[in-house]
DNA sequence: GATGAATGAGCATTCATTCAT
DNA sequence: CATGAATGAATGCTCATTCAT
């Protein structure tokens, strides 16, 4: 790469970056193109460079950093040597949640996009790094003894509770803190894996 | 109720109306206060006497919309005779359901504070109607021939899955039709209200 | 006095005694009538009852204020038993002083308007008793062992020396604290006077 | 300097003078920043990019016109040849009477800012320019043939006396028209800087 | 590509004043 | 006399976007 070219993604990056601070401390709504500019130490025009509007990074960092949880989650489940779907997915929510409890600014960020970041943001980014976890997943319920049916509406109905709960538990501990809550949510991911069951 | 009185609360609800009007076409950011007050045919001023800005009247529109969906739901629920824990429940989610998919601006403005909104929307109205519905949830457990366990978290569970996994059936078809997708999410409640019984 | 004429008076003292509360302590450009009203506990009506707008009550207020600062001074002379126009005219503006450096909010809001404020406010209020002390000054010169030539120019200079370098030594310190600067301030003074003895 | 430092430099010097002329013909609190921006023939975004508000600018101009003022008599003395402290300050406060006398909206803009203005303004324009007068008048008190005490006090009382007995005696003819006063003014100017002396 | 001065539409909010009750 | 709901002009300020350099 030449040093233009590490020059020109160094700007980019400085954008992404401080951009995804603003957002998560002080709100999207409150964090105008100019703060990210001067903090990330470029010219005005330079942002129009790179990104449509606000609203276009925004759903650029959401797609990034959803991306980023999943990889990790998938990372950390290869090293277990965990096997069993039932056991595979709670322990990638798991891993998820915990990273959000650790990360509470990303959670509001990201909040409840979570589900269509997670699932839908090849779209957005047009890199389809973000299709892998889906093949991935694919490939968790390919190899386990149990045959399932209509997997996608597994996965999203998993992931839709798991979302939507989680987001109000860590944050809000309501019903309960997320450490107390997380029984009842496994269970309740253990029983809808099972009724998809078929052999 | 003098004559003044019925004039402010006129006014009052003429902007509560036209504002829900303008946030479900237009989207709360794209809609400005002059936008309500003109179309609500009172001065600007006028707006700051009963609101006390964009996002409090937005709060209690949430809040507003959100019991009346609940009430009537109560309300059906109680003219079909139905009885039992499960079928009860099943027909409430199933009314909020239907009354949503004919009313898709109003699911896309409640979006996913559906939940909070009908759990804790009492501290922004003010008045108690909200905690309603809490009340009657917990009558139908009462009166149910099994009893149940953490009821709190029960609710609060099936509540966050049939909100999220419905705004996205609905609204995106994803993962499939709510007509398709609803004797899974069925199957799913009724799983995760047996798993609460305790005897 | 009747009750009617009673509640009147006190409706127009709350207004006085509140704007004066607020406009010492906000700033006049800070303080909205509303503000005014809404703390005196009455209605905004009835404000333009008895107030042209803001500006009016503001000079009667200064024109108030200026009056029971020279009568005190002027009561206190009395009780002194202190002869002789320059040891007078010092006691008077020593006293002044001494009450503004109690009442640094009262010297805020009258600040450079106090000469004005002393020499002119019968115009504003109306009320003849602020002429009194120009009166009372007057008999002071006469009563003197000395004449004085220019007796209006001597009272001018010398109210104006004091109001305007009293007003930046006792809020600011500058050149000195009022008291240091105490000693320049009446050498000045004495001189001022003395050189319009005529015999 | 660049074409664009020039512009720069252009568009905010017509925002100054524009705001200074509008202060001194409709008042400040009359003046509306779009006032401003519109006579000046410029966006009303670019006010902000020079002026933090409209106190800022009349803080500046206050300075701005302060300096001046001082300059113009201090350049003066030095054409007139005239020796000694007290014919000096004479001269210097004679030569600023003048000019005010005849630019009467500028002497109701800085009023009884003189003072501060003359003395403490460096803190707000943030060029040195204004510590020159002060430096000045050091010398002139160095170069005499007397000694004096309390120099700063001397000044200040000097000053004050002055801006605020010019102020009225300008504007209102009070208590005499300037003509007439000035004898006395400029024998109590004596007074006290002869009530300085040391030696 | 990069810059950042300039733009000006757009918006929230305030507040003095009125007037029907 | 007193009220206070209603008004709507006035205004400060923001900010996305452009474009000459």
């Amino acid at each position: 790469m030449g040093k233009v070219d590490e020059n020109k993604k160094k700007k980019k990056e400085a954008l992404f970056n401080t951009a995804y601070e603003l957002f998560t401390t002080k709100g999207i709504n409150s964090t105008a193109i100019s703060d990210i500019v001067e903090k990330a130490g470029v010219a005005k025009g330079t942002f129009y460079l790179y990104f449509k509007d606000k609203y276009d990074i925004k759903n650029k960092l959401i797609a990034h950093k959803t991306n980023e949880l999943f990889a990790a989650a998938g990372a950390a489940l290869e090293e277990s040597g965990i096997t069993g779907l039932e056991d595979e997915l709670i322990f990638i929510i798991n891993h998820i949640i915990d990273l959000l409890v650790d990360n509470k600014p990303l959670l509001n960020f990201i909040s409840k996009n979570l589900v269509m970041g997670a699932l839908r943001s090849t779209l957005l980014t047009g890199e389809n790094s973000d299709r892998e976890f889906y093949e991935k997943f694919l490939g968790l319920v390919e190899q386990d003894s149990y045959t399932y049916a209509d997997v996608d509406v597994m996965l999203f109905t998993i992931v839709e509770l798991a979302g939507s709960a989680g987001y109000n538990s860590i944050l809000y501990n309501e019903p309960l803190p997320i450490e107390k809550y997380k029984p009842f949510l496994y269970r309740a991911v253990r029983l809808i894996i099972k009724s998809h069951r078929t052999g």
